[in-house]
DNA sequence: CTGGCTGCAAATCTTTTGCATCCTG
DNA sequence: CAGGATGCAAAAGATTTGCAGCCAG
């Protein structure tokens, strides 16, 4: 329960240590990291490690469906090594972004987008987290 | 039910032929314009002004609660005259958003996020718009 | 070896801001 | 008439890209 899985490169990409890095860092990951909180948690340890790197790599993941970039916070892409289709609790007060993995069942009204076929559906759910909805101050 | 009522600046706002266009434009607009089509549909008409304004404009409109500011796009701000809380169809071909207005019950499954209090939804169904399902090439 | 990757810097794109001038209330 | 609003240009922030050198396969 611990130790997820380790995510491997998909299939044609060099195992280069800056993708191996990014990749072990979002990993079980469920912070939704933007590009730069990656970079700067990883600066630390790879000195060499250049924003445009995370960046192609971040961008290169995402399109192998390794991660998935959200679309949750207006300023930044965020990116989820959780690829499993799932929703989102988020708080208006701390920003914190909560996975909710359960199935939610959700049907598109009749008659509200005339030949409309569903793929797929993302809820996001706002309000307050546990922390914040018992404090006066964010966080 | 082609006119809807329209929109008036807020309290306090002064109205300035900039902000009336920019209203004007997005009154009853079901299409989630960005701040630079916003720009581009007006300054034809009105060359003289400036996207500094648009933004200003869009920023205040949705402090006042004018307008609402989508995170549906993850390249770009999107501007929505509608501000009753509503969901959307994202044709992911065409990239087609489509406001649905009925209402959606979506419960916060027990056990999922301990103690979040929520105090409203988004529910984002992706999947193809009735044009991009019938046709091989989006639009 | 060789093409894909990397780092750097410069370029792009979106959005914000400083400031002098303008104009609504 | 005063303070908020505008336009311009520059700044700031996020992301992408060109290119020479590097290294995984």
């Amino acid at each position: 329960m611990k130790n997820p899985p380790k995510k491997c490169l998909a299939a044609g990409m060099k195992r280069t240590p800056q993708r191996l890095a990014v990749l072990a860092y979002l990993d079980g990951n469920t912070s939704h990291p933007s590009a730069e909180e990656v970079y700067r948690a990883l600066s630390k340890k790879n000195p060499t490690l250049s924003f445009a790197t995370v960046y192609n790599t971040l961008n290169a993941l995402t399109k192998a469906g390794t991660v998935s970039e959200l679309t949750i916070d207006a300023e930044r892409k965020r990116f989820d090594p959780n690829t499993v289709p799932h929703h989102h609790c988020i708080c208006t007060r701390c920003k914190k972004i909560i996975d909710i993995m359960k199935d939610i069942t959700v049907d598109l009204p009749a008659d509200s987008a005339k030949g409309f076929s569903v793929a797929g559906s993302h809820v996001e759910f706002y309000g307050h987290c546990s922390r914040c909805a018992n404090k006066r101050r964010p966080q």
